[in-house]
RNA sequence: GUGGGCGUAGUUCAAUGGUCAGAGCACUGGAUUGUGGUUCCAGGUGUUGGGGGUUCGAGUCCCCUCGCCCACCCCA
């Protein structure tokens, strides 16, 4: 504990190990299972990559790149850079890769770690996890039902309840700057009360100040204009689809004019998913359509759409959810005498082949503490082999769960456990 | 970057400025020889995060430093 001279992992970044590994696995696997079957395909693109990738996708002016991101040199002088997010990167991929001339729509996902220098709290690290998806070629709002459709069933497949979905439509190009205006023209001539964060968010980017958490913005902001009373007419009748699919998928969720996205790339539909479980980072899944992202990257005009999932956030919830039992191995094999013990490694050795976890006992402790062993792995079954049992070719076994015991063939021994296993 | 809280055994925590800094859990062994959990007995560990200061005396008070946590900012 007197750790200076004992290497600490770095702040912000954290071993995730057993148990907590058992859940990620399986979220993991599930994610896999289910946007398969919505047609997302895999792919791993590399944690760093240009710096600019970031910059001119993210935005210069968000906090992510200008304070966020972890750049170095690389020994030839280059910028590169750990990735922030996802969607650039399988953007850069998408366009480098002319995989516009597939057949679209084009689907993928990713899973991997992010990197922010961020000061790190609840639910917030330096290194963490994300999984994540994005579309290609659809500009159809029944992408966008379908995404947030399949997020819908992943979540409620983990088993979490009582999240809550927020959608929005932000508008293109054609209808944000009329709506940034009237916003300005709102707070113009009240700047002076709003908080000293929110004067300079009038300057830099005026939406935030839509989700100040400072009770006298709250109180400001009443009857600003709303940028869903601003979208054009195909930004509109977008979101109108949009909202009637959800309504017609049951899809309970809000429609917040007010809820704002941290990176500049998105244009029309976002939306975010949130919990009431997690502390101040309540966000655990977001997303968006960035329409204009991939001609930007030097691809031909192509709609696009994607989200995030925060891994972190949502194991938090899983383990809130319920009670988890990590795994625990099938068979104890407890041995007494050196002949036992050799045969006590054949077996396991035949048991495992058969596809079951198998723990061996400590060649030179006692039977005792071979069981307490076995039971604090929580073992199914124990098998006791000693000369006794050697002798007479026929194996003890017990069950903790039940407490009964009994005698088997050796040679069976692998048939029992597998048909009650 | 800003603010608040906390650092004592592997872990969770205790200790009016005053003997040798303790307890639960965990770990190991044992309670008639080859049977776990419950119970009982036995066993060990700390440079009290680090450094300086005040004091006859500091885990306790003060300063510095490092680390962790939470919140702001921002975001998954």
């Amino acid at each position: 504990m007197s750790g200076s001279e004992r290497y600490k992992a770095l702040k912000g970044m954290h071993d995730i190990m057993p148990p907590d590994i058992y859940l990620w696995q399986r979220t993991e696997g599930i994610a896999r299972e289910i946007f398969s079957s919505y047609g997302f395909q895999e792919i791993r693109p590399p944690v760093v990559e240009s710096t600019g990738i970031f910059t001119r996708s993210i935005g210069e002016n968000t906090d992510i790149v200008e304070k966020e991101m972890y750049t170095f040199s690389d020994k030839a002088g280059r910028s590169i850079s750990l990735r922030p997010e996802g969607t650039a990167s399988v953007v850069r991929c998408y366009v480098e890769n002319n995989l516009h001339t597939l057949p679209a729509p084009q689907k993928f996902s990713y899973a991997g770690p992010m990197f922010r220098y961020e000061r790190p709290q609840s639910g917030r690290f330096r290194q963490f996890y994300q999984i994540g998806v994005e579309a290609f070629g659809s500009p159809h709002p029944e992408t966008d039902a379908e995404l947030l459709s399949m997020l819908r069933h992943f979540l409620g497949r983990l088993g979490l309840r009582s999240l809550h979905f927020q959608v929005n439509s932000i508008g293109c190009p054609a209808c944000r700057p009329a709506y940034r205006e009237a916003l300005l023209g709102f707070f113009s001539d009240r700047i002076e009360t709003l908080c000293p964060d929110c004067r300079r968010r009038y300057g830099q980017n005026p939406l935030r100040i839509l989700d100040c958490k400072v009770e006298r913005c709250v109180e400001m902001r009443k009857g600003a204009p709303a940028v869903t009373d601003y979208l054009c007419q195909d930004c509109r009748s977008h979101f109108e689809r949009l909202c009637s699919l959800l309504e017609l998928l049951g899809i309970s969720h809000t429609v917040n004019p007010e809820m704002v996205r941290g990176l500049d790339y998105y244009t029309r539909t976002t939306f975010e998913v949130t919990s009431e479980n997690l502390g101040a980072q309540n966000t655990v899944a977001a997303g968006g359509r960035y329409d204009r992202l991939v001609k930007e990257f030097g691809g031909p005009d192509t709609p696009a759409i994607g989200f995030a999932i925060g891994m972190e956030r949502l194991i938090d919830l899983i383990k809130l959810s319920a009670e988890h039992r990590p795994p625990a191995p099938e068979v104890f094999i407890a041995t007494i005498g050196e002949q036992a013990v050799t045969e006590g490694m054949l077996l396991a050795e035949k048991l495992r082949i058969s596809g079951l976890w198998v723990e061996t006992g400590d060649p030179v402790s006692s039977l005792k503490s071979q069981m307490r062993r076995a039971d604090r792995l929580a073992a199914g079954y124990v098998l006791v082999l000693g000369e006794d049992e050697i002798r007479s070719g026929k194996i003890q076994w017990k069950r903790f769960a039940d407490s009964t015991q009994g005698e088997i063939g050796l040679s069976g021994v692998c048939d029992f456990i597998l048909n009650k296993a």
